[in-house]
RNA sequence: UGGGGUGUAGCCAAGCGGUAAGGCAACGGGUUUUGAUCCCGUGAUACGCAGGUUCGAAUCCUGCCACCCCAGCCA
């Protein structure tokens, strides 16, 4: 059933499945997730994750989480916490399965040093700057080092002694010896070792020299027993220095990489760098506000890992650039949620309603249905009296055509109660509405079957004054105005003003009294709401809006505006 | 004007020489005590463009165009 809309396979597992059917790698599958520790997983790693974890699952094999940790500079434990929390969030286990580039440096050392042997690799005392602009341009080959021919033992006695200590940082590097003319800028002998003279987050002061990434990758992988290395199309023309170095070095296996598009989505940025920068500028809270694309973040908003997964696997993987739009992540999201949030009655934006007919101090329980569609998720009770509060929206003055909710003289329906109709309003000293008088119909109460003719267009929902909770809620719209954000250089100039909404004021069924932090709910014909855990402190349950329903009623009001103002 | 990639509907994406899957969006209709859900229906004479090969091409060949990536002692 759930087979019917399984996509075939893509390219990267047409490749896998060859492969296998060919008995290459032993028909063997591994692969790995490669995160530097240096920053939050955002929502364009999970489609890696999915790619590497799921590949692996498909065909029995194994995927490492590894962490490139070759740049102690940037790098934090911290952020490799953070990591693992996202990755087992989003429904993927390692097991023993957990690596480190760093668990190999005693044998990336080696390596190097067996380049130098090979008299494939040289130490290089030329400056950065000098490095860089003998390297040439796209256009120009570049100029050999002046040190590139030095004799293999000079170069096995500079190597032992960077690693030793014996020079400053930027004084020489270790650089491999392929070709400065070579059209490939990623083979005019790229940079293998430099110096660093500062702690190492797991291994300490072990090193003062460390890999860098085309290295450290490379052989990490094959040391480790990758069989298909897959990552994104940017480093596609590292892929000949990626070969270069399983071709030169006696590793136990020979990886292929295979690159893939990233994905990108609308009205989002992807980037750790402005990520970081809407957090360092104060724009969002942090990196888990739940207007974040991180993964923390989505956990916050009240996103399923299940519905991400599910996303990744509807955008597919191909080599194509890409933009993706908000509505199929967010149809995800609904569709999970939809199935599986349990119904409830909250008043966002209340607005008091005073039934005339109904007893003062009268109270009745009404049964609702949790979930329309699953009668097996039960029934509650929510109690109806004659102080009640309904939204602000549902209730117009002066409405427009095809406005079915209430309005002067109009009836409508109270969800799971009775039908209503509007005898008056009472407004403030600035003619604001304050609130609703009403009569009721005792023949309609929901469920009583009486009168099948009696129909009304609108139903709305509800809370009775007296018996409500009061909560915080907060909704959320997308971060940024621009469709594609991130192409100018104000990235504030792109902000939505109104990304965040705090509701302080919210009412809500008295079932809501008591919540868990994760507890997910659907507000009947609001949206869905993920009660927030960081709510400490505060006596109120504080819920966060995960996505609106689908709105038709908005979308009628937009083209009404649209049609008004454009001719 | 170096090298590496990519071009199928608004957004994704199948297709791999035999006459354009599917999803999301959009639009129309039905059910409905959530204007939700659910159900039904509608879209490319056409696959970046131009030639060519073939009985037959999105799929093969040639040329062109557009877009993306690469000149960190970042990953």
């Amino acid at each position: 059933m759930e087979q019917e809309r399984a996509p075939g396979p893509d390219f990267i597992r047409r490749i896998v499945i060859d492969d296998v059917a060919a008995g290459k790698h032993g028909g063997r599958v591994q692969t790995r997730f490669p995160p530097e520790p240096n920053g939050y997983l955002h929502i364009g790693h999970a489609k890696a994750i999915c790619i590497n974890f799921g590949i692996a699952a498909d065909f029995d094999g194994e995927c490492y989480l590894r962490f490139d940790d070759t740049n102690p500079l940037r790098e934090d434990v911290e952020y490799v916490e953070a990591i693992e929390r996202d990755v087992r969030w989003l429904g993927f286990d390692w097991d023993d399965r957990l690596a480190h580039a760093s668990d190999y440096f005693p044998q990336l050392h080696e390596f190097a040093i067996e380049l130098i042997r090979q008299g494939l690799a040289y130490v290089d005392h030329q400056s950065a700057e000098a490095i860089r602009t003998s390297r040439g341009t796209l256009t120009e080959a570049g100029t050999n080092s002046p040190y590139r021919d030095r004799p293999i033992d000079e170069n096995l006695e500079f190597f032992a002694a960077m690693t030793r200590g014996e020079f400053e940082e930027g004084e020489c590097v270790l650089r491999a010896k392929i070709d400065m003319a070579s059209p490939n800028v990623n083979l005019r002998d790229p940079v293998l070792y430099r110096i660093r003279k500062v702690a190492h987050q797991r291994t300490g002061d072990r090193w003062c020299i460390y890999p860098m990434y085309d290295f450290a990758h490379t052989l990490s992988d094959a040391v480790e027993g990758t069989t298909h290395s897959l990552c994104s199309l940017e480093f596609e023309d590292h892929r000949p220095l990626y070969d270069w170095f399983l071709e030169h070095l006696p590793v136990p296996h020979t990886p292929q990489q295979i690159e893939f598009s990233r994905f990108n989505l609308m009205f989002t940025v992807m980037s750790k760098r402005r990520l970081k920068q809407l957090v360092d500028d104060g724009h969002v809270e942090g990196w888990d506000d739940p207007r974040m694309p991180t993964l923390a973040a989505f956990r916050r908003r009240g996103y399923t890992p299940e519905s991400i997964r599910d996303f990744m696997g509807r955008i597919g993987v191909t080599k194509k650039d890409n933009v993706i739009e908000l509505g199929l992540l967010e149809n995800c999201i609904r569709e999970d949620l939809n199935e599986h949030a349990p119904r409830r009655l909250a008043v966002l934006k209340p607005l008091r309603l005073v039934i005339e007919n109904w007893p003062e101090d009268a109270e009745e329980w009404l049964e609702a249905a949790n979930h329309p569609n699953r009668p097996e998720l039960g029934t509650r009770k929510v109690p109806f009296s004659r102080e009640i509060l309904i939204e602000r929206d549902d209730f117009m003055e002066d409405p427009p055509r095809k406005f079915f909710r209430l309005k002067p003289g109009g009836e409508v329906r109270l969800r799971y109660a009775y039908i209503i109709k509007c005898e008056s309003v009472v407004k403030d000293e600035n003619g604001v509405v304050i609130e609703i008088r009403c009569s009721y119909d005792p023949a309609t109460r929901s469920g009583s079957g009486g009168d099948p003719g009696r129909k009304v267009k609108g139903t709305v929902h509800w809370v009775s004054a007296r018996h409500a909770v009061a909560a915080k809620v907060r909704l959320y719209d997308r971060l940024f105005m621009a469709p594609y954000p991130g192409s100018g250089t104000d990235l504030g100039a792109e902000l939505n003003p109104n990304s965040l909404e705090t509701l302080d004021a919210a009412m809500l069924e008295p079932s809501l009294a008591v919540t868990a932090p994760g507890e997910r709910f659907q507000f009947e014909r609001q949206g869905y709401f993920y009660v927030d855990g960081d709510g400490a402190g505060d006596a109120r349950p504080v819920f966060n809006r995960t996505v609106t329903l689908r709105d038709s009623w908005a979308k009628i009001e937009r083209q009404a505006m649209a049609g008004q103002s454009g001719r």
